[in-house]
DNA sequence: CAAGATATTAGACACCGTGTTGTTTATAAT
DNA sequence: ATTATAAACAACACGGTGTCTAATATCTTG
């Protein structure tokens, strides 16, 4: 799936793409970026660009595609082992460490989620971000860990909300350029969701 | 500050103007909008537009101080009585009823919001409904809500937890055309707020 | 109501980014 | 070394932008 490229121009063009992709939007964010832009920053030719992708918007879905494969094989694995291996039921007092892997993630590539994520990002990222969560957290897990017949909300509001509340503590972290690491970070919202926000927040 | 235009040619013109917004953004999304769509759908001339607004970013960006402008009346006038006169410790059953103006708010404008909270929304949008959340949930409440020596978790991440969530939850609520009365979702989100994620989903 | 003020119109303008095409040049695969 | 093909180059029509001018329509005020 990934093997096709053999010839070496390809690569480097599509390297220079990216790159240049990159540097544009932490410099002037996604939106005011023009192909033009792009290709003068790479240092190709403008119809180089046309003959690798449609337009900026088929160049930004590629990478972001890139983005979550790398996030998946080294999300998902982890989170399978953690509710097979570890315990068939309930939380572990660790098991605030499925999310590490995560923020870990985010911090690795702080440059793009800061502009992915922050007030001049791109809704799809974060759109599709969220449903990402959504599977990661809860498709395996949802069958096992939610009692419908228990529960007292509907699930999909329920893991709207989780999905929506990790996010958003976690953009909070890369926006701000908070300094705690990423296990304090996944502790962090382990903790809320575990406890529920009163209790989190000192109340009850 | 809002008493300036007494001209009724102005006033006729910015009204189709922001009505022929609304109506192209239902039909096409708010990116691929351009200004002559905007005149041609408002039945004005060009030219007339850009005596109005620099561009349709500006536009929008009226459109959504408006909108601001609108909640903040109606809404934090509403919190304040809840939290000072009901109650002054703790949440009393029906505390609910906080969230009920914010979902009417948005059923009634349903259109805009959509496509504002949407995958092709608006990022900036999004930022400054979190903030406002933010503000109008907890400025005021916070000091009295939430003890900071009884907290587990550092209060910012607490309360970009908090409205991250609830703002995820309506989103939910309005891309998904689900049915629920605004009444519904105000209490769903606050069941899972107060009970916490996992009771409210049957764990625990 | 009348007169002056001001908003709207129609049209033209240069500018810029887009996406495509045909040709030439450079470079990789074999 | 030969062949295939990617990249560069240049030119093109197209469409939206933002600005401006002069003419017209409409409102406000006295």
């Amino acid at each position: 799936m990934s093997k096709e490229q053999q010839d070496l121009r390809v690569i480097r063009t599509k390297k220079l793409i990216k790159e240049a992709l990159l540097t544009l939007i932490e410099k002037q964010g996604f939106d005011s970026i023009t192909v033009k832009d792009i290709a003068k920053q790479a240092e190709i030719n403008r119809g180089t660009f046309y003959s690798h992708y449609e337009d900026k918007y088929d160049l930004m879905n590629a990478y972001i595609d890139e983005i979550f494969e790398e996030v998946e094989e080294k999300l998902i694995k982890n989170l399978q082992r953690l509710f097979h291996q570890e315990n068939p039921t309930g939380f572990p007092p660790d098991a605030y460490r499925v999310l590490v892997p995560f923020s870990e993630f985010l911090q690795r590539n702080r440059v793009i989620m800061k502009s992915l994520l922050g007030p001049t990002g791109d809704p799809h990222f974060q759109s599709r971000l969220k449903q990402f969560m959504h599977d990661a957290l809860f498709k395996r897990a949802s069958g096992s860990l939610f009692l419908r017949q228990k529960a007292l909300v509907p699930s999909d509001y329920l893991i709207s909300y989780i999905a929506s509340a990790h996010i958003g503590v976690m953009q909070e972290w890369l926006i701000q350029n908070r300094d705690e690491s990423p296990e304090e970070i996944a502790k962090i919202i382990f903790t809320i969701t575990t406890q529920g926000p009163l209790r989190a927040g000192g109340l009850m």
